[in-house]
DNA sequence: AGCACGCCGACT
DNA sequence: GTCGGCGTGCTC
């Protein structure tokens, strides 16, 4: 005889693949709904923030159900979109729930409970009859409340967990679970001058008048000064209150001469100037022809060349949405989230612009969350942001905008879910029935193979803005150049040359090496020893700044050793070369060029990543040495000249999608080349000339490159021919990896037979003390991609209780 | 993910 | 012999 009562499944932020069922207490019956949040206890203390999936009377005799704890808000702050995306995300990408629900939202939503220790006041006998308790005790003691992991570093022990126990057990302490600080909105009180005095007589007036109060007066003249004749923008309390008396102020705002606003200063906008972009007749038609795909339902890749005016479309679009009523998603990558363009829109759109960026704090985000929740009437109209900002609570989304197409860097790789944001943005836009817009100078393979079979609408846009011409490319041999031994450090004579002539001109240099540090990595001349990571499988990289060797996987650093750990010899070269030595040697070569580098070493922090934009910008630099952070949504106007040092290093790469991306970058990087001045120029360095990426690059040639890479992708079944789903397994014990993955792959093969492949080594076969294998299933297009991820899910949750549960495995579907 | 339980080696 | 480390399994 089941229970009546109601109980709901609740996602918790776990890697458990099921859901956990609570009761709904009498009074919260009315206001559960999926989709809100709870907070619930699970285990014996912990209390976690989850999501109501489904309430439903279905209970089990032998099941004993906790209740829910409490219900924060009064609706729900997930909706049916985002839960359905959820499941769909969870089943295709072949994660947990839990997983996606913690990549969903912003932490600040997420609220977690910790154990806090108090030592008991009424503890009468301050020992224990232990010594070490007794010094524990004392720390607590010394603590008003301290949590588990702060008193396992104070002790410096890292199971404190027993000690914890046994003082439990005598009394002389208790746990308290407190919920981590919620988010308080951030607030800045602001002084604002009454209307009424706006006006120079009026002020003049309230001046005389407030004689007889000096320090009154001194605040009001303080104002003055600082509003620089805007007296309606009103000043923060605290810059008022830095110079003049805050009860003066307080006083004046009794009087109502000043007013007291309260504002929050991340969401300070500025207001619309809704300028109406006007469009050239290319861009004109391109917009007409991308409305026809729509009016198709079919999602829609612009291909716009570099600089041809992509993005005035997007807000004409955009536009148009907004007055529909409708929410817009515009994705771009990490990297072109740059001020730039932020400004630009914010400039058309003003507040209702929201953005959505890693680099924001979790308090922003809560914001931006908030208003996409609240609808687009008060809310975001826009919002601007990296690949997560799919998860956010559209209720009537018109239009996504996936700029930069290509960009790798919208597949999340870790943690789980490993989604790819443009196709989930296609998936959640056909939730929405809303239109998607593919945009990019460089289309993916697989995007450009949607468009040939007819799934995804074409539309081209070939004059670059102001007529500028596509640049001139200029193939040199490396080869050739070490024969003749003109090569001067890393540099041809033909880029020498080219360097001279566009510096000595005036014009700006961009050079491309897709390798930071000073050299790939240290080796003994004598023995052929490399210094390698003490934890991954990969030599360290040189960096000579610092005098410091670093692993680019895990940040494993070290001081250059001064003689080889392997033969103590102390003659040490360096080989290959990165961002660092190439703007190193351009100092020697060009003494009266200013050099910057932009890379992840020197762009660390935002404002030194738009330093160097600026100077750049602005002349104040004259070459610019970088790693393909070049390549993404800069602009600039006087590059006369870009060089690719070495192209060999990107095509060589030991993967299905080397040329693809070799092409693409090298592509993007040229079109940084010749703005409005006159025409560009390239110069690509490789050992390899007659390589047919470099041809089609040198010729702007996407048709045969298209045609190529998919005659090759569909000759080696390689997607968008298949699916890949790539099984990484993991141990930090190499031989208990091996037979591991030589048993989950035999498994795998009894069911998909030789669609499976490996296990092979990775090029990195050890991160962080783990070694890695990877199985690929390769699942032809024609056969049901569902089923088989349903066989894959069986196959590996039999394998894992087989197996101990120190064996890693991850699975990543349409790997990048 | 935590946290408890249980097994095993290192030291009082 | 006990303490502390770590692997295993469970959590509504």
């Amino acid at each position: 005889m089941p229970e009546s009562g109601y109980l709901a499944d609740i996602i918790l932020p776990l890697l458990t693949e099921k859901l956990f069922t609570y009761r709904i207490p009498e009074e919260l019956i009315p206001v559960a709904a999926p989709g809100m949040r709870v907070i619930v206890q699970f285990g014996q203390r912990k209390f976690y923030t989850g999501i109501i999936k489904t309430i439903h009377q279905n209970s089990s005799a032998e099941q004993e159900y906790k209740f829910i704890t409490s219900i924060p808000d009064d609706k729900p702050l997930v909706n049916d979109y985002q839960l359905k995306l959820w499941d769909w995300i969870a089943d295709y990408y072949m994660c947990s729930l839990g997983e996606v629900y913690k990549a969903a939202l912003p932490s600040g939503l997420k609220l977690e409970s910790e154990s806090k220790i108090i030592y008991n006041q009424e503890y009468e006998n301050p020992s224990t009859g232990n010594a070490r308790l007794d010094t524990v005790l004392e720390i607590i003691r010394n603590h008003s409340a301290i949590s588990i992991s702060d008193l396992s570093r104070l002790t410096g022990k890292k199971e404190c967990m027993s000690d914890v126990k046994n003082l439990l057990a005598c009394n002389a302490i208790f746990l308290e679970e407190k919920l981590k600080e919620t988010l308080k909105p951030k607030t800045e009180r602001h002084v604002l001058l009454s209307e009424l005095y706006h006006e120079e007589n009026a002020l003049n007036e309230l001046f005389e008048h407030l004689n007889k109060s000096p320090k009154q007066k001194d605040v009001l003249l303080r104002y003055v000064e600082l509003s620089n004749d805007d007296y309606s923008a009103g000043i923060p309390f605290k810059t008022l209150s830095a110079t003049v008396s805050p009860s003066a102020i307080n006083s004046l705002i009794k009087k109502n001469i000043f007013l007291l606003q309260v504002k929050d200063p991340s969401l300070e906008n500025s207001t619309a100037v809704a300028k109406p972009v006007s469009l050239n007749p290319g861009q004109e038609k391109a917009l007409h022809e991308i409305k026809n795909v729509f009016n198709e339902n079919k999602v829609c890749l612009l291909h716009g060349v570099t600089s041809s005016g992509k993005t005035e479309i997007y807000i004409h679009l955009i536009q148009e949405m907004l007055l529909q009523g409708k929410q817009v998603l515009y994705l771009l990558p990490e990297i072109a989230l740059t001020t730039q363009i932020i400004e630009r829109l914010k400039k058309v759109f003003g507040e209702r612009t929201g953005i959505y960026h890693s680099r924001f704090s979790d308090r922003e985000r809560v914001n931006v969350y908030n208003n996409v929740l609240s609808g687009s009437e008060q809310g975001n109209g826009i919002v601007l942001g990296v690949r997560s900002s799919v998860f956010l609570p559209y209720s009537k989304l018109g239009l996504i905008i996936v700029d930069e197409e290509h960009e790798n860097t919208f597949k999340q790789f870790d943690p789980a879910p490993r989604y790819h944001a443009r196709d989930v943005a296609i998936v959640l836009a056909g939730f929405h029935k809303a239109n998607v817009l593919l945009g990019t100078a460089t289309p993916s393979v697989e995007s450009w193979e949607n468009c040939r079979s007819g799934k995804f609408g074409l539309v081209e846009l070939k004059t670059r803005f102001g007529e500028i011409k596509l640049p001139k490319i200029v193939v040199a041999n490396i080869k050739e150049s070490k024969r003749k031994k003109n090569m001067k450090s890393v540099f041809t004579p033909t880029l020498l040359d080219e360097m001279e002539a566009t510096i000595s001109a005036g014009r700006q240099v961009i050079l491309f090496q897709n390798r930071r540090g000073y050299s790939s990595f240290l080796e003994c001349e004598v023995c052929g020893h490399i210094p390698k990571c003490k934890t991954c499988d990969v030599s360290l990289t040189y960096h000579r700044h610092t005098e410091s060797i670093i692993c680019h996987y895990c940040g494993y650093t070290r001081r250059v050793p001064g003689k080889c750990d392997q033969c103590q010899d102390t003659r040490i070269t360096t080989r290959g070369f990165g961002t660092e030595l190439v703007s190193d040697e351009i100092g020697l070569m060009f003494p009266h060029a200013r050099v910057a580098r932009l890379d992840l070493d020197s762009s660390r922090s935002v404002k030194s990543y738009e330093n160097i934009i600026h100077d750049f910008a602005s002349g104040k630099t004259n070459v610019l040495v970088g790693t393909q952070m070049l390549s993404k949504g800069l602009d600039f106007d006087n590059v006369g000249l870009v060089g690719i040092l070495n192209a060999d290093q990107m095509l060589n790469y030991p993967d299905f999608r080397a040329y693809e991306r070799s092409f693409q970058l090298m592509m993007q990087v040229s079109g940084r080349a010749g703005r409005r001045a006159e025409r560009g120029k390239v110069v690509i360095q490789t050992s390899d000339p007659a390589n047919p990426i470099i041809r089609f690059v040198r010729d702007n040639d996407f048709q045969s490159f298209y045609k190529e890479q998919i005659s090759e992708r569909q000759t080696f079944n390689y997607p968008p021919f298949v699916r890949l789903i790539r099984i990484s397994i993991r141990h930090k014990e190499l031989n208990e990896l091996i037979p591991a993955a030589s048993s989950l792959s035999n498994s795998m093969r009894k069911i998909f037979g030789n669609r499976v492949l490996g296990p092979q080594e990775p090029i990195v076969s050890r991160i962080q003390s783990y070694y890695i294998r990877n199985i690929l299933l390769k699942i032809e297009k024609k056969s049901s991609f569902e089923k088989a991820r349903a066989l894959l899910r069986s196959t590996i949750r039999d394998f894992q209780k087989e197996n101990s549960g120190t064996l890693k495995i991850l699975i990543d579907v349409d790997p990048a």
